[in-house]
DNA sequence: TTATGTGCAAAACATTTGCAGGAGT
DNA sequence: ACTCCTGCAAATGTTTTGCACATAA
């Protein structure tokens, strides 16, 4: 999961992640790419894509294939699940405490290898619950 | 998630349907449009999409947004959870028995009306540790 | 008959890649 | 110097869409 071996430190790699660190949110490329430009305008998009990917292998950030169409990205590397707003595609963390038996339960239950899982749980945040609210009113 | 209101029944919509529920494997768009062109030659690739779209919409297939580029499609709809294989991409049902508890704890750990979740494993499929395994010797 | 659906081709997106020049070490 | 990296633009792969014709109801 980790070889940062030969990785130079470039401008573009240094502000990226530090963008990526100063949001919650879970940008996608083309984000990141947005943020990231108000500081290097000539940054190309192919650089932000290149530099997420390497990041995400050498495990320095967290890349998410939540529901969408796009990868998303997170600073966050510690192990935490997902939920995503269906009315708004917002993806934001969430705490809880399932983990763990689940890994063997699923080996149990395959014949596969297992190496880990992510959750995805979905839902209505509580902005978009307030504009439905307030629409039907 | 159901309404199935003025949805005519086409030949097209009938052969989707009949390959895609003939496997157990999740087939991409494409792969169900390589399967149904067999029987059904003529037909174009956007009709795929568009039926198992509108199929996925009423709940009588499932799509499945897991890791990797493409869309999959189930035709398995009740609650179940898949596995993934990063070497080869394969997609697999898994019957693990954890379910329920977690929407609660994640309805009590967010402000979002929570809808569902699905979980996804990875690992490596037998077929793969087995070539794995040749390879090393 | 008429709204819906289809085939086809083009468009729209997201992502990857080739290459010549640029920058870390 | 010698790689590795970047910007740019073109290529790729997946999904969506517009439109004229076909077809289920």
């Amino acid at each position: 999961m980790d070889h940062l071996p030969n990785m130079r430190l470039t401008t573009q790699r240094q502000i990226i992640l530090e963008e990526l660190a100063k949001v919650t949110s879970h940008p996608t490329a083309n984000e990141v790419y947005d943020m990231v430009r108000k500081r290097l305008p000539r940054i190309g998009l192919g650089t932000v894509y290149r530099n997420l990917d390497l990041m995400a292998d050498s495990g320095v950030i967290l890349k998410i294939e939540v529901g969408g169409t796009q990868k998303r990205f997170d600073a966050t590397i510690y192990p935490h699940y997902h939920i995503r707003c269906t009315a708004c595609g917002k993806v934001d963390d969430i705490d809880i405490p399932v983990q763990l038996h689940i890994n063997s339960a699923a080996a149990a239950a395959s014949c596969y290898e297992i190496l880990g899982h992510h959750i995805e749980f979905s839902g209505i945040c509580r902005d978009c619950q307030q504009k439905k609210q307030s629409s039907v009113n």
